[in-house]
DNA sequence: CCGCCGTTGACCAAATCGGTCAAGACCCCA
DNA sequence: TGGGGTCTTGACCGATTTGGTCAACGGCGG
């Protein structure tokens, strides 16, 4: 790819980016269409081919760049819990997918662009950035779970199960809008702490309540 | 359309439904050919435009049809909860999940397509269509709620929000995989099982456990 | 032998595809 | 004033795909 790309004011890669993940969250690579990335960026088709020597190339750029994103935020997002000490399960998972809802504000197209990229039939990308997406995966929800205090919970609660809970049903929401506005975005925020407030309500110890 | 469709055999029709619901629950209306579906189903593209003299016509009638089967399941289950007097939240609950597996099983691409369909940007579909949708949904949760015993939830526990957190967590499970395969499903309704069964434990009264 | 019915491959004009290219618009430095 | 560099574009290319048509095929009951 073009590294002058990288020149750019950052708010014009950001649109540039997150006009592509959004159209190719739309569907798969083949149905894509660069003409339609352009257009939703408002810029010029010869201006991506430009920057990005070939459809695939922008793909796989976006998709490593996405992942670094996330990589980012959650190891900043670590090291503000090591920071102040957090060790409520509740708490740090309100953090955490506060944080996430910032991120989908910031790059609304993200998470379904992963998503669509990591089950696309063709293989477009490399299995070495399937891995790495693997790897953040499975690291994430060990390493917090190691640093929660799990003794709040009722005997008989399995953590992991919380979490896979929550972690679901805000997939689920996000499955199910389509528009990614501000007030969107709250309204799934506020409804995600509503169900985690109630699991805290009943699955917590009366004594930590 | 022509109506020489229905007397093809149920699995053909079947056949071609299913194929032409999996194709449309990938992409837009504009995004899905003819050609695709045509080949999925292993018909010639000549075939679906003989029963269906638009790609148009074929849509419309696709959802059309899939709102009734979700109705005449929904229907059906209404009137074997009523004639076995189940009240108990999770029970129905579980039955309905079950039910819905089913349908899964027998039409794979139903949901998604639906879903596709009700936040399609062209407005291909009637308002009329959407509205019967509209009515489906609203209705269920609501007539649900209304023949099961909840007093048997802690005080404090909101039933509709319990109905909520599961169903979204089954839209997650849903969105998070892409084959349909018997034991894919199998392995979705095992795990929607375990989230009711933690629910059940920690938000029914002890004397109900 | 006919006529009917489900089915098809070949075909069409039109649109869309990924990608190229020469040139415009604007800047700073001389 | 005149370059030279950078960002950006409209027009254009051949190739592919699009929705949709049509004449004809095979099989089957009468």
């Amino acid at each position: 790819m073009n590294h002058k790309f990288f020149n750019l004011p950052q708010e014009r890669q950001d649109l540039i980016r997150n006009s592509a993940m959004l159209e190719f969250g739309e569907g798969s690579f083949k149905k894509t269409s660069a003409d339609a990335i352009a257009k939703r960026a408002g810029v010029s088709k010869a201006l991506l081919f430009h920057y990005f020597k070939d459809k695939r190339e922008l793909y796989s750029y976006l998709f490593q760049h996405a992942i670094d994103a996330c990589m980012e935020v959650f190891n900043r997002q670590v090291e503000r819990m090591s920071y102040f000490g957090e060790t409520d399960f509740f708490a740090a998972l309100e953090q955490g997918h506060k944080v996430k809802m910032d991120m989908v504000r910031r790059m609304p197209g993200l998470f379904r662009f992963v998503m669509r990229a990591y089950y696309e039939r063709d293989s477009v990308l490399s299995p070495r950035l399937r891995k790495k997406l693997d790897d953040v995966l499975a690291q994430s929800t060990d390493s917090f779970l190691a640093r929660m205090d799990l003794s709040k919970f009722k005997d008989g609660v399995d953590p992991r199960q919380v979490v896979r809970l929550l972690t679901l049903s805000a997939e689920g929401m996000l499955a199910e809008t389509n528009a990614c506005t501000a007030e969107e975005i709250d309204r799934l925020f506020r409804e995600y702490k509503k169900n985690a407030d109630m699991l805290r309500q009943f699955l917590y110890k009366e004594e930590y309540l």
